[in-house]
DNA sequence: ATGGCTCGCCTCGCGAGA
Protein backbone atom coordinates (compact mmCIF):
# COMPACT_ATOMS: atom_id res chain seq x y z
CA UNK A 1 0.00 0.00 0.00
CA UNK A 2 1.58 3.66 -0.99
CA UNK A 3 0.18 6.74 1.01
CA UNK A 4 1.09 10.29 -0.07
CA UNK A 5 1.30 13.64 1.43
CA UNK A 6 1.38 16.40 -1.15
CA UNK A 7 0.94 20.07 -0.98
CA UNK A 8 -0.49 21.29 -4.16
CA UNK A 9 -0.24 25.41 -3.52
CA UNK A 10 -4.30 25.30 -5.47
CA UNK A 11 -4.94 22.53 -6.33
CA UNK A 12 -7.01 24.28 -9.37
CA UNK A 13 -3.72 25.73 -10.47
CA UNK A 14 -2.04 22.29 -10.15
CA UNK A 15 -4.80 19.77 -11.59
CA UNK A 16 -2.76 18.56 -14.61
CA UNK A 17 -0.23 17.75 -13.05
CA UNK A 18 -1.98 16.48 -9.95
CA UNK A 19 -3.62 14.34 -12.52
CA UNK A 20 -0.62 13.04 -13.63
CA UNK A 21 0.98 12.59 -10.43
CA UNK A 22 -1.86 10.19 -9.46
CA UNK A 23 -1.56 8.04 -12.74
CA UNK A 24 2.33 7.70 -12.38
CA UNK A 25 3.02 7.35 -8.70
CA UNK A 26 -0.90 5.70 -8.49
CA UNK A 27 -0.79 5.66 -4.59
CA UNK A 28 -3.56 4.20 -2.60
CA UNK A 29 -3.74 7.02 -0.83
CA UNK A 30 -2.96 10.68 -0.88
CA UNK A 31 -3.15 13.69 1.15
CA UNK A 32 -3.01 17.30 -0.10
CA UNK A 33 -2.79 20.30 0.94
CA UNK A 34 -3.44 23.53 0.09
CA UNK A 35 -6.33 23.29 -2.02
CA UNK A 36 -7.38 27.57 -2.04
CA UNK A 37 -10.87 26.20 -2.90
CA UNK A 38 -13.95 25.45 -1.48
CA UNK A 39 -15.40 22.17 -1.95
CA UNK A 40 -17.90 23.11 -4.96
CA UNK A 41 -14.76 24.03 -6.90
CA UNK A 42 -12.33 21.06 -6.18
CA UNK A 43 -11.73 19.16 -9.63
CA UNK A 44 -14.21 16.42 -8.74
CA UNK A 45 -14.70 14.56 -11.91
CA UNK A 46 -11.40 14.49 -13.45
CA UNK A 47 -10.07 12.87 -10.23
CA UNK A 48 -12.75 10.40 -10.45
CA UNK A 49 -11.85 10.00 -14.19
CA UNK A 50 -8.17 9.29 -12.88
CA UNK A 51 -9.93 6.46 -10.39
CA UNK A 52 -9.71 8.28 -7.17
CA UNK A 53 -12.52 9.12 -4.50
CA UNK A 54 -11.92 12.49 -2.65
CA UNK A 55 -12.42 13.75 0.93
CA UNK A 56 -12.68 17.36 0.95
CA UNK A 57 -12.56 20.52 3.10
CA UNK A 58 -11.88 23.21 1.48
CA UNK A 59 -11.99 26.94 2.01
CA UNK A 60 -12.28 30.03 -0.21
CA UNK A 61 -8.98 31.37 -1.53
CA UNK A 62 -6.33 30.13 1.70
CA UNK A 63 -5.63 26.45 3.42
CA UNK A 64 -7.96 23.58 2.25
CA UNK A 65 -7.13 19.86 2.87
CA UNK A 66 -8.18 16.85 1.13
CA UNK A 67 -7.93 12.91 1.21
CA UNK A 68 -7.52 10.94 -2.29
CA UNK A 69 -7.74 7.26 -2.21
CA UNK A 70 -8.78 4.77 -4.87
CA UNK A 71 -11.26 2.83 -2.33
CA UNK A 72 -14.03 5.13 -1.08
CA UNK A 73 -12.63 6.92 2.32
CA UNK A 74 -15.00 6.29 5.41
CA UNK A 75 -16.50 8.30 8.56
CA UNK A 76 -15.14 11.36 7.29
CA UNK A 77 -14.68 14.20 10.04
CA UNK A 78 -13.58 17.69 8.46
CA UNK A 79 -11.57 20.16 10.97
CA UNK A 80 -10.62 19.62 14.77
CA UNK A 81 -14.16 19.72 16.01
CA UNK A 82 -13.22 21.21 19.11
CA UNK A 83 -15.55 23.91 19.61
CA UNK A 84 -13.11 26.63 19.00
CA UNK A 85 -14.10 28.90 16.81
CA UNK A 86 -11.65 28.63 13.75
CA UNK A 87 -12.48 29.22 10.02
CA UNK A 88 -9.40 27.85 8.62
CA UNK A 89 -9.67 24.72 6.88
CA UNK A 90 -6.51 22.56 8.03
CA UNK A 91 -7.75 18.79 8.91
CA UNK A 92 -9.83 16.34 7.03
CA UNK A 93 -9.81 12.17 8.13
CA UNK A 94 -11.27 9.29 6.84
CA UNK A 95 -10.81 5.76 6.99
CA UNK A 96 -9.09 3.99 4.19
CA UNK A 97 -8.37 0.29 3.53
CA UNK A 98 -8.64 0.04 7.65
CA UNK A 99 -6.11 2.67 8.07
CA UNK A 100 -7.42 6.31 9.66
CA UNK A 101 -5.80 8.95 7.55
CA UNK A 102 -5.48 11.92 8.24
CA UNK A 103 -4.57 15.22 6.01
CA UNK A 104 -2.98 17.98 7.97
CA UNK A 105 -2.20 21.19 6.91
CA UNK A 106 -0.20 23.29 9.93
CA UNK A 107 -0.68 27.07 10.35
CA UNK A 108 2.69 28.31 8.61
CA UNK A 109 3.35 31.10 11.72
CA UNK A 110 4.71 33.82 9.35
CA UNK A 111 6.90 35.76 11.94
CA UNK A 112 7.57 34.76 15.46
CA UNK A 113 6.76 37.50 17.15
CA UNK A 114 3.33 37.81 15.24
CA UNK A 115 -0.49 36.15 16.48
CA UNK A 116 -0.36 33.72 13.73
CA UNK A 117 2.49 31.65 15.11
CA UNK A 118 0.69 31.57 18.62
CA UNK A 119 -2.02 30.25 16.73
CA UNK A 120 0.19 27.69 15.26
CA UNK A 121 1.64 26.76 18.36
CA UNK A 122 -1.76 26.32 19.85
CA UNK A 123 -2.93 24.63 16.77
CA UNK A 124 -0.31 21.70 17.69
CA UNK A 125 -2.01 21.46 21.06
CA UNK A 126 -5.38 21.22 19.58
CA UNK A 127 -4.18 18.55 17.44
CA UNK A 128 -3.01 16.14 19.80
CA UNK A 129 -5.96 17.02 22.05
CA UNK A 130 -7.81 15.34 19.12
CA UNK A 131 -6.01 12.73 18.85
CA UNK A 132 -5.70 12.00 22.42
CA UNK A 133 -9.91 12.04 22.09
CA UNK A 134 -10.52 10.55 19.25
CA UNK A 135 -8.01 7.72 18.83
CA UNK A 136 -5.60 5.12 20.39
CA UNK A 137 -1.77 4.46 19.74
CA UNK A 138 -2.51 0.95 19.16
CA UNK A 139 -4.85 1.91 15.84
CA UNK A 140 -3.81 1.84 13.00
CA UNK A 141 -2.93 5.67 12.37
CA UNK A 142 -1.07 7.79 9.39
CA UNK A 143 -1.20 11.46 9.77
CA UNK A 144 0.28 13.06 6.23
CA UNK A 145 0.51 16.91 5.78
CA UNK A 146 2.38 19.80 5.62
CA UNK A 147 3.98 20.79 9.13
CA UNK A 148 5.76 23.53 8.30
CA UNK A 149 8.64 22.55 10.96
CA UNK A 150 11.72 21.08 9.88
CA UNK A 151 12.13 18.79 13.29
CA UNK A 152 16.20 18.61 12.88
CA UNK A 153 19.20 20.53 11.65
CA UNK A 154 19.47 17.54 8.82
CA UNK A 155 16.11 18.54 7.58
CA UNK A 156 17.50 22.32 6.82
CA UNK A 157 20.11 23.09 4.29
CA UNK A 158 21.45 25.53 7.06
CA UNK A 159 20.58 25.10 10.55
CA UNK A 160 22.59 28.20 11.38
CA UNK A 161 20.89 30.34 8.77
CA UNK A 162 17.32 29.18 10.21
CA UNK A 163 18.31 29.10 13.85
CA UNK A 164 15.34 31.37 15.15
CA UNK A 165 13.26 31.41 11.90
CA UNK A 166 9.66 30.42 12.05
CA UNK A 167 9.65 26.60 10.92
CA UNK A 168 12.93 25.96 13.10
CA UNK A 169 12.66 27.78 15.93
CA UNK A 170 12.46 25.72 19.34
CA UNK A 171 8.99 26.13 20.23
CA UNK A 172 7.40 24.87 16.60
CA UNK A 173 9.96 21.70 17.29
CA UNK A 174 8.95 21.07 20.55
CA UNK A 175 5.01 21.66 19.44
CA UNK A 176 5.26 19.00 16.92
CA UNK A 177 7.21 16.60 19.18
CA UNK A 178 4.52 17.05 21.75
CA UNK A 179 2.74 15.77 18.73
CA UNK A 180 4.68 12.80 17.76
CA UNK A 181 4.98 12.02 21.57
CA UNK A 182 1.03 10.50 20.91
CA UNK A 183 3.06 7.50 19.39
CA UNK A 184 3.89 8.74 15.90
CA UNK A 185 6.89 7.79 14.05
CA UNK A 186 8.04 9.70 11.24
CA UNK A 187 8.33 7.30 8.26
CA UNK A 188 11.13 9.10 6.21
CA UNK A 189 13.35 9.64 9.40
CA UNK A 190 12.80 5.69 10.67
CA UNK A 191 13.81 4.56 7.89
CA UNK A 192 16.86 6.60 6.65
CA UNK A 193 18.28 8.19 9.82
CA UNK A 194 21.08 10.00 8.18
CA UNK A 195 19.77 11.22 4.92
CA UNK A 196 19.26 14.73 4.10
CA UNK A 197 15.98 14.35 1.52
CA UNK A 198 13.86 18.27 1.45
CA UNK A 199 10.24 18.30 0.79
CA UNK A 200 9.79 22.38 0.13
CA UNK A 201 11.59 24.76 -1.68
CA UNK A 202 11.15 28.11 -2.28
CA UNK A 203 10.03 29.81 -5.96
CA UNK A 204 12.86 32.91 -5.52
CA UNK A 205 16.31 32.71 -5.47
CA UNK A 206 17.05 29.08 -7.45
CA UNK A 207 15.90 27.86 -4.16
CA UNK A 208 15.28 24.43 -6.07
CA UNK A 209 18.33 23.94 -8.54
CA UNK A 210 20.54 24.76 -5.67
CA UNK A 211 18.73 22.56 -3.38
CA UNK A 212 18.18 25.18 -0.92
CA UNK A 213 15.05 23.38 1.00
CA UNK A 214 13.92 22.07 3.98
CA UNK A 215 11.87 19.17 4.67
CA UNK A 216 8.32 19.98 6.37
CA UNK A 217 6.04 17.88 4.83
CA UNK A 218 6.04 14.62 6.56
CA UNK A 219 4.33 10.85 7.02
CA UNK A 220 3.70 10.12 10.71
CA UNK A 221 2.73 5.99 11.29
CA UNK A 222 1.18 5.07 14.40
CA UNK A 223 3.20 2.01 16.10
CA UNK A 224 1.46 -1.36 14.58
CA UNK A 225 2.33 0.12 11.05
CA UNK A 226 6.20 0.64 11.59
CA UNK A 227 6.99 -3.05 11.08
CA UNK A 228 5.22 -2.64 7.59
CA UNK A 229 7.57 0.18 6.40
CA UNK A 230 9.02 -0.88 3.59
CA UNK A 231 9.95 2.52 2.05
CA UNK A 232 9.74 6.09 1.76
CA UNK A 233 10.67 9.03 -0.23
CA UNK A 234 10.43 12.28 -1.69
CA UNK A 235 9.60 12.50 -5.85
CA UNK A 236 11.55 15.44 -6.66
CA UNK A 237 10.82 14.78 -10.16
CA UNK A 238 7.18 16.68 -9.50
CA UNK A 239 8.90 19.72 -8.20
CA UNK A 240 11.04 20.26 -11.97
CA UNK A 241 9.38 21.65 -15.05
CA UNK A 242 6.95 24.83 -15.47
CA UNK A 243 4.40 25.56 -12.79
CA UNK A 244 5.22 23.19 -10.26
CA UNK A 245 3.74 23.38 -6.45
CA UNK A 246 6.98 25.13 -4.47
CA UNK A 247 6.55 21.40 -2.71
CA UNK A 248 7.17 18.23 -3.65
CA UNK A 249 4.77 14.79 -3.23
CA UNK A 250 6.63 12.73 -0.47
CA UNK A 251 5.15 8.60 0.13
CA UNK A 252 5.76 5.65 1.79
CA UNK A 253 5.37 2.01 1.08
CA UNK A 254 3.37 -0.43 3.74
CA UNK A 255 4.01 -4.37 3.24
CA UNK A 256 0.23 -6.27 3.68
C1' DA B 1 19.69 20.06 -15.59
C1' DT B 2 15.82 21.32 -12.12
C1' DG B 3 16.32 27.97 -13.65
C1' DG B 4 15.80 33.58 -11.21
C1' DC B 5 8.29 33.53 -7.07
C1' DT B 6 3.43 32.24 -7.25
C1' DC B 7 -1.19 31.88 -5.72
C1' DG B 8 -6.18 34.02 -5.49
C1' DC B 9 -8.77 37.91 -5.89
C1' DC B 10 -14.38 42.20 -4.26
C1' DT B 11 -7.99 41.42 -10.00
C1' DC B 12 -3.41 45.71 -12.09
C1' DG B 13 -1.34 45.61 -6.56
C1' DC B 14 -1.73 43.26 -2.36
C1' DG B 15 -1.56 39.59 1.41
C1' DA B 16 0.15 35.22 2.28
C1' DG B 17 3.05 31.50 1.71
C1' DA B 18 7.66 29.43 4.17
Amino acid sequence: MKIATWNVNSVRARQERLLEWLKSAQPDILCLQELKCTEDDFPMEAVRDAGYHAAVHGQKTYNGVAILAKEEPRDVVKGLSDGVDDTHARLIAATVAGIRVVSAYAPNGQTVDSPQYEYKLEWYGRLRRYLDTRHKPDEALVLGGDWNVAPEDIDTYDPKLWEGQTLFTLKERDALQRLRAFGLTDAYRKLYPDTQRFSWWDYRMLGFPKNLGLRIDHLYVSAPLVPRLTGSDTDREARKGKQPSDHAPVWLELRD
